[in-house]
RNA sequence: GGGCAGGUAGCUCAGUUGGUACGAGCGUCCGCCUGAAAAGUGGAAGGUCGGCGGUUCGACCCCGCCCCUGCCCA
């Protein structure tokens, strides 16, 4: 295992310019990316979740898009398995795997020592639908009886955990933790490298580049989309921009009006993104218009090489 | 020039027959987060009610003047 490459992975907010920063990463170090954001899975979404076009790519290969169509829906332990064995594949080639996405949930799943309790597609769906009927409080009020611990974590109103808890213990019959696994990697050969930016000048950059989005096609993107099932697709049906670009198809937002809030909504979604990665005191952070930057994550990268 | 409607939280708008603004939605800020995660979810901070003057024990709510916005008439 000494000689087995580092695991690198470029985390931050949207629109940050990880992209651009993997891309870096990749030439310096021997390496190729591997795709961790959830939405750039899919198929076919390509203006709306700025996936690098193949054009942009500097010939270094990419992995992991387009793995789902849109009526899919995403699956995070499912990914867990897909990264891993990429991770493998590359290492086995002594290419530097160079992660790369927003979703922070998937690149630790990735990452850390994470486990999925297993799931039961009718289970779930009778939990979710007895949630619809009697309100999820009544479901936490089970739960309460069943795992304490697992309730006490949980807030009544979030029908989404609290039927995956109920599920995960009627299934399992072991109490759900109901809360994330330390921060563990699963290899210490790993380094987490943010992007920073500063908050005027991220929602500046996302204004433009929504802006943008739709200068490029994002309404016919969705309109495509639309015509290969994605209004039913539970996942792709709710990525921002793609759900209100599809209210303005169906009539209901005037353009601008999506345009705006989708603007609004990733900005909420970069604070949402932030407050994951800031949580994590192994990310080494680069500011994003350091010159430096690249040397910067380079050298934080053989630093972890040379301690193991 | 005249008439009408309106000027209340960052935005859109409720509300008080005069007694410290019950406000709401959105936004903003902070937090949570294990099989939908660009999802889901909890909390907090923001107005003294266009300006000036008057009436009143007391006005955001009454009166006067002024300013601004929209519509209408000339």
């Amino acid at each position: 295992m000494g000689n087995e490459p580092v695991v690198v992975a470029v985390v931050g907010a949207t629109a940050s310019g990880k992209s651009g920063l993997s891309l870096d990463l990749a030439e310096r170090l021997g390496g190729e990316v591997v795709n961790t954001d959830a939405m750039q899975l899919y198929r076919g979404m390509d203006v709306g979740t700025a996936k690098l076009p193949l054009a942009g790519r500097r010939g270094v290969p990419h992995h992991l898009l387009d793995l789902l169509e849109v009526t899919e829906p995403a699956n995070v332990a499912q990914f867990q398995q897909q990264a891993r064995s990429c991770i493998a594949e590359l290492r086995g080639r002594a290419r530097v795997p160079v992660l790369v996405g927003g979703s922070a949930l998937y690149t630790r799943a990735v990452l850390d020592e994470f486990e999925f309790p297993g799931t039961d597609e009718a289970l779930r769906a009778r939990l979710e639908a007895e949630a619809d009927e009697v309100g999820s409080a009544a479901l936490h009020a089970r739960l309460a009886a069943r795992d304490p611990e697992a309730a006490a974590r949980i807030q009544p109103e979030n029908a989404r955990r609290v039927v995956r808890a109920l599920e995960v213990v009627e299934l399992t019959g072991r109490p759900f933790s109901a809360s994330l696994p330390r921060l563990v990697y699963v290899d210490p050969r790993t380094v987490q490298v943010g992007v920073d930016i500063d908050r005027p000048t991220l929602d500046a950059r996302i204004e433009q580049r929504v802006e943008q989005m739709f200068a490029d096609g994002f309404v016919a993107e969705v309109e495509r989309l639309l015509g290969e099932g994605l209004a039913g697709g539970l996942t792709a049906s709710r990525a921002i921009g793609y759900r209100e670009v599809a209210a303005y198809v169906g009539g209901e937002l005037g353009l601008d009006e999506a345009r705006e809030r989708t603007v609004v909504a990733t900005r909420r979604f970069a604070r949402r993104q932030d407050s994951w990665f800031r949580k994590d005191p192994r990310i080494v952070w680069v500011d994003h218009d350091d010159p430096a930057r690249v040397d910067l994550a380079v050298a934080a990268v053989r630093r972890v090489a040379e301690q193991h």
